[in-house]
DNA sequence: GACTAATTACTGGTCAGACCAATGCACCAC
DNA sequence: GTGGTGCATTGGTCTGACCAGTAATTAGTC
């Protein structure tokens, strides 16, 4: 592959030029948060630079904490964590079930125009990586038996992150993305156990088909609506699981039990 | 001169290192702010190390804001000392103006579930609380004059927080609080310019009074309707700067060959 | 066949020396 | 003095080599 001569934009160094090259891809969803990037020695060629100004642009972003290098390994796209995650409110958030449903209200907003714009916006590829990712989380939901709740978990977050990525644009995948961690993190437990029963499950699965269907085809409106739908529901079934959680805990149970 | 080869700390690489061992020097005094430090050649001898390694040391310190680099002349301890690290996120987002704009998406729809929550739940207590900042803010840009902008910002900003927080979601709050402080950061410059020019004040103004207006009285639809368009009308007029700015750099010198 | 250890083909980390480009000072002609 | 001019010095970049971890592959062993 040829060198890829790009003007440089005027009073900037090679490396502070590389650096901004690289955070563009970076921004584009070229390279994603947790990714490998190409080696030093790749990059070099395709840039068109020295090893000696890419490995300065390098230790730039590595400031920044943008990327994290690893002898003998690599430079993986660090997982962003955005807007005030180590804020103390956050962590006031964790500990406070009260606001998990303020939370999914932000999240059912957020997830629905992410899901239109992805419909939207959304080019070729990012419909082939949805898609992907659909049928990842699909086929293990089918292949019934008995089904690891965990992976399951990660594969509908790793769907629901290829809607928003492919609406491109990196502050709402990254608030989302931190929104979502919150969420988790706070009820993980809960989560799971909506896996578990079987009315839910189908509902979600459903839920996710329409989904899928609607931002692959580009119907813009129909994704939003599917996607607050979505939201509602969740919403719905973990109002009905803390209710028969409070009741349970009224016979005596303590909620860090079931954590 | 000989080299001066001092025990490695343990995990540490050259750069790091290099980068410590120059800190430890300007922290005792050694190089004082303002100064000159010795040649990247003179270094490499005195420290033992490559120019490589050199480099990507003070590469750190001028991240880091420690030190001013200019070719030709040397690299001067700063001055001015580090205001204060930010997140990774910030870094990302600062010198890319096309993540401006994916903000401001972002905050539309923040801004206007905002408004909405606001009207539909708002208190009395509340109402009064956002009719005071509404009355403070509009007070002050009506007394005409030479108003500090500055100042009027942060009534601006107080006003939006007052609404935010009448929707009684601290997450929703919080969210929106982060992405406003990293909206600020990176275009106050720009948002100054918008206070100063007549007509996007007035424009700006007859908005709030509306917001104002549409959330005390109830009318969530129109709340968010209003929010939604104040928040449009604000990119706009930052996309007008930009555009301007960027005739203006193009068509004259660049800041850096004044410095 | 399954497990462990050596091999090997990567990766980033560092080095040396060369040349380019901007700076600024000393020198010189006017 | 004043304004060039040249040159030594500075940072900026490139090249190519070698060192040092990593991980997958392979060979060897049980």
């Amino acid at each position: 592959m040829p060198a890829e001569h790009q003007a440089l934009t005027p009073g900037q160094r090679m490396p502070e030029h590389v650096a901004t090259r690289l955070e563009r891809l970076i921004l584009d969803g070229v390279f994603r948060p947790g990714q490998l990037l190409p080696s030093e020695r790749r990059l070099c060629d395709r840039l068109g630079v020295s090893r000696a100004s890419l490995r300065e642009g390098l230790r730039i972003l590595r400031s920044k904490g943008i990327i994290d290098t690893r002898q003998g390994h690599g430079s993986t796209v660090a997982t962003l964590l955005p807007v005030g995650s180590q804020s103390p409110l956050m962590h006031l958030f964790k500990d406070h079930p009260r606001t998990l449903f303020d939370l999914l209200e932000v999240r059912a907003l957020l997830e629905g125009e992410s899901a239109r714009l992805a419909a939207s916006r959304g080019t070729s590829v990012d419909r082939v990586l949805i898609t992907r990712r659909y049928r990842e989380m699909a086929d293990y939901a089918e292949s019934a038996d008995t089904i690891d709740v965990e992976r399951l978990a990660r594969l509908d977050h790793a769907f629901h992150l290829a809607v928003s990525q492919a609406s491109h644009n990196p502050v709402l995948v990254h608030t989302l993305q931190s929104l979502t961690d919150l969420l988790l993190s706070s009820v993980f437990a809960s989560v799971k156990h909506l896996y578990h029963l079987p009315a839910p499950r189908a509902m979600i699965n459903q839920q996710h088909a329409q989904l899928h269907e609607a931002v692959i085809s580009g119907e813009a409106e129909q994704a939003e609506q599917v996607a607050l739908e979505h939201l509602t529901s969740i919403t719905q079934l973990l109002r009905d699981l803390e209710e028969e959680h409070e009741r349970l805990e009224r016979s005596s149970m303590r909620l860090e039990e079931w954590l």
